[in-house]
DNA sequence: TCATTATGTTACCGGTCGGTAACATGCCGC
DNA sequence: GCGGCATGTTACCGACCGGTAACATAATGA
């Protein structure tokens, strides 16, 4: 069992416990109050089994069982199972372009750092992934259609993402910002479907290797 | 209606005919021999619908409709729908495996070249594509389970795919040649996500720009 | 023509899934 | 302690899905 945080994830399945004041786990009370709201619990528990077992794969009341809850209570928190793969997805893009700030606000005005420590947080997520690739690029995959609000989430994402690529481009002074940017795009998503027969770290150091070649390079000519 | 050889694609499913030689078309005659055998016909149909609406997304019912046929005659030629997954996985496969073949074959000793022409071929199927992504990888995605023949066969085949491309660096003197193949692999399996935000043909044109590139860099070096 | 073989038809089975209703139980603030 | 509110429990529904059995029909070859 790997402590993260209030979540243990054990055998696969993530389980969420709290101790009470007198050092009782939750789990030994009949309906004790938990730490984590459950609203979450559901989102962290679907997350996890979307992830590893398809959002397809899973059913809802598997998701509840996993969240220490019932599928009544999920149903009171989200209309549908769609929306609750939406609203797991809409978690996932808010964390990465929060990072993304995060990120502009320590390399401001540095374009080509911030390029180079995309690929250098990219190459982290890689190693730390192993196994089963994107939970977006998968979501993708399986929600063929394309008024599916989740798809939406993650197209409209992907998107603002080239933009901002595009954008760093420009200011680095690339040569060919349309092209870099291409060549950058292609390069961050294609490492997470190669890393699945290459090994994700070898690939992670890879990414970050061309990406700072390129930034050299373009700082040299 | 787009005739696509004896296939006919109307409202996104396709159906097959065929003309006997009176010119009854078979849907006519109650149980006309078709030109195409049904197993043939059955796996054309399941790829067509697994592609648009994802593996899962579909039931064997419709695949057999699809294929002119019914239920019954499918599971006389496939134990199962996973065997028939794995079928059609394989025949992409083995599709793609022939590819690799009449590249060899065209540019015997010149690996600079077939790097290149893999590269059009690829902005080629792209620009063909259009929408949903890469048949192979989204398999992939839908199909979590390690031990999904189908997964393993995919599997497989991108090892054999990336030591090519291996091959083909270190025949080709690149200078770090894991690292350009792993370069390489990127820029190929990336292009497929990528296209569906900045569009399938500018992601194919700057593939084949950034290959030829490459190769350039490595004859001037 | 007749028997064989391939294909079509219908109906069904058990299981799972998303989603809901009705009610029971616990928790907390007053 | 009591009442309101969040949560748990159980049972259920209709729909679909993968897969099978039994039988009917059509094409083929001798």
């Amino acid at each position: 069992m790997l402590p993260v945080g209030n979540i243990l994830v054990k055998e696969g399945y993530i389980s969420i416990v709290q101790t009470d004041i007198h050092g009782n786990s939750a789990k030994t009370r009949k309906a004790g109050r938990f730490a984590i709201p459950v609203r979450e619990r559901i989102l962290v528990a679907a997350g996890d089994l979307f992830h590893k077992q398809g959002i397809r794969g899973v059913g809802v009341e598997a998701i509840a069982e996993a969240a220490q809850t019932n599928k009544m209570t999920l149903y009171r928190y989200f209309d549908s199972k769609d929306e609750l793969i939406t609203e797991w997805v809409r978690g996932i893009v808010a964390h990465k372009e929060e990072d993304w700030k995060d990120l502009n606000a320590r390399y401001r005005g540095d374009p080509q750092g911030q390029l180079q420590e995309w690929s250098r947080r990219t190459a982290a997520k890689l190693r730390a992934m192993e196994e089963r690739g994107s939970a977006l690029g998968n979501a993708f995959a399986e929600l063929p259609d394309p008024n599916h609000p989740a798809r939406r989430v993650i197209q409209e994402h992907k998107l603002r993402e080239h933009k901002r690529i595009v954008r760093l481009c420009k200011a680095a002074g690339f040569r060919d910002p349309a092209l870099s940017a291409n060549l950058f795009s292609m390069l961050l998503e294609g490492a997470h479907s190669c890393g699945t027969c290459v090994g994700m770290r070898q690939i992670g150091e890879h990414l970050v290797q061309v990406v700072d070649l390129m930034v050299e390079n373009n700082r040299r000519q």
